[in-house]
DNA sequence: ACATGATTAAAGCACTTGCTTGAATAAATC
DNA sequence: GATTTATTCAAGCAAGTGCTTTAATCATGT
């Protein structure tokens, strides 16, 4: 669990993630924020030191989570000889959005559109001690992909990996967008079936040859 | 040719343009753009009404040309009864971002990140005025890959277009942070290869089963 | 040369921004 | 109960926000 007690501490967090998941980072302000937690306006210096510093907290709080149940997932993938395939890799990817979600205590909308803020926006660059992470989570799954699907090359697995990403973020961050541009002609399937056919459109683009002439 | 003589409004605009491209909307105030284009303040409202007509304007005025080259290109691939390639769709659907730049006098890499910010972070939605255009251009092409792929349902069109919106937008803003994530292992292929790996993998996700198990 | 309308310029207005201050209060330690 | 220590509060500061106002300048046609 990560918010349990009242403390204007984590009210200022939960506001915090509220309104960078509905306006993004660059639009909300230290007023936004603790007017919505019912806080006074210091308290953020006190707490986070500064307003930059509080976001990059917002942005560590379910990524780096995420990041971890994204190795653990592939570690027992492919550990000890394992072999797996492209398809349970990005599973290993992805999911760990939805099950981060389900321990927290924000409904899914809120929290897929914060974590899209995150990938998308980040205030001015990913927080210096969050890049570590991310290469890890990078250079791993690349290397795993590459097992999984020999033919292809570094370069080409890097390139699909950027793409992939593209596809995530833009579901968790728009999902309602195509809704309302298409008069709700997308259906509105629920959180796992958008899940899978994530995966298998990027599955496919994976396995696709160079350049996939037609 | 989009931009010809130096007037103050045309200033303003390229100004607008370079500063959103690099900070994004949220981030560029009215004296940023009118420092960086050496022009009063009063011009903006003078020439535009207001910051928010002139970001109106921004969007339009690349973001339009590259929906009617859409529809153009599109109508020469399946007017009077043509039948074109899920592929030859996908290009239409993207090409045109290359071909507008290649007519205006921006580099590549800033109208990439422009138009990518006015498909991430449109202030404030889409522009009022814009969203026909988008409507129209989303129908147009649902409806030809429907034909080129009849297995295909309208849903699954729509949420595969949708990925491909994220594969596109994340490519054009984002190009340079894989390439510092992986130290530039992902190598410096130029706009063209890109474009040719961003339409392969879109176009194996397109053809790809629904759900697409392995 | 003059009048007319379009454009630019300097100053400022009301408001918001992130952040700090110094006093008041609550909690913990002795 | 007294004394630290941690936290909250109201007030305010300097700088920045979008926008307006009023006067000056420019180009134009007569």
């Amino acid at each position: 669990m990560i918010a349990e007690k009242k403390t204007t501490k984590s009210l200022i967090l939960e506001a915090t993630e509220r309104l960078v998941a509905e306006n993004g980072f660059e639009s909300v302000s230290l007023r936004d924020i603790t007017n919505d937690a019912q806080v006074n306006v210091a308290a953020v210096n006190y707490h986070f030191g500064s307003k930059e510093k509080l976001f990059e907290a917002i942005q560590c709080r379910y990524i780096d989570p995420v990041n971890e149940e994204r190795l653990k997932m592939l570690e027992e993938l492919t550990g000890e000889g394992r072999v797996a395939t492209v398809r349970e890799i990005l599973e290993a990817f992805m999911r760990p959005f939805l099950t981060v979600v389900k321990g927290s205590e924000m409904s899914e909308k809120l929290f897929f559109k914060l974590m899209g803020r995150c990938v998308m926006d980040p205030q001015g660059g990913l927080p210096e001690d969050m890049v570590p992470g991310m290469k890890r989570v990078a250079e791993t799954f690349t290397k795993a992909l590459l097992t999984a699907a020999p033919n292809l090359t570094t370069e080409l697995v890097l390139w699909r990996l950027h793409f992939t990403f593209g596809v995530m973020a833009q579901t968790l961050l728009h999902g309602e967008l195509l809704y309302s541009l298409t008069d709700g002609a997308c259906g509105d399937p629920d959180a796992e079936d958008q899940f899978q056919e994530m995966i298998g459109f990027c599955e496919a683009g994976f396995l696709a040859e160079k350049g996939a002439q037609k």
